[in-house]
DNA sequence: CTACTTTTTACGCCATGGCGTAACAATCGA
DNA sequence: TCGATTGTTACGCCATGGCGTAAAAAGTAG
């Protein structure tokens, strides 16, 4: 699990895969961040409107964190191994 | 140039200094979103509540782009070299 | 097909982001 | 030190996110 993304649709992708992974809901998610179900979903759907801090409370319950690296960027793990 | 972020204060943090790193001001980053210089200076400064878009949009100016990855994560590359 | 779970969408409401514009503060070069 | 560039903050305005609540739609197990 390891997603890039220049796009909130990107974004709502790798939240959605992540969550499903882990085996929860939107409502689990919903429970550890007091977001709403609603509100996750619309994050799940690429809504590009989204508060950065919905987005971060929600990364959080993931156990996630982003990376900015240069775009077409440096050397990939997967160029190593 | 590689940054980790949880909160909205290392985001902002990561795209003022790669924004200095390019040598440019945040009039220059306006100019290339058609976002105010305080907008741009909200975010630098780690406004939670700045839209998605708005990041999206200084990172793809600055040729950034996010990697979301698990927390206390998979192997750094400083762990290699 | 049916019942249950999960996700999506809607309505009214309040809070706030980002806009134009502008002034103020801070930083920097000569 | 001073003028100029750069960055921060403010005001009024409009648009919209996220809230509570609720219902509809989609997905899943039996």
């Amino acid at each position: 699990m390891d997603l890039t993304a220049r796009t909130a649709e990107k974004i709502g992708e790798a939240l959605r895969r992540t969550r499903k992974a882990r085996g929860w809901t939107q409502s689990d998610i919903s429970a550890r961040t007091n977001l709403r179900v609603a509100t996750i979903s619309s994050l799940e759907n690429g809504d590009a409107g989204a508060k950065l801090a919905t987005v971060l409370a929600v990364m959080a319950a993931l156990g996630l964190e982003f990376r900015l690296v240069e775009r077409g960027g440096s050397l990939e793990i997967e160029d190593i191994f």
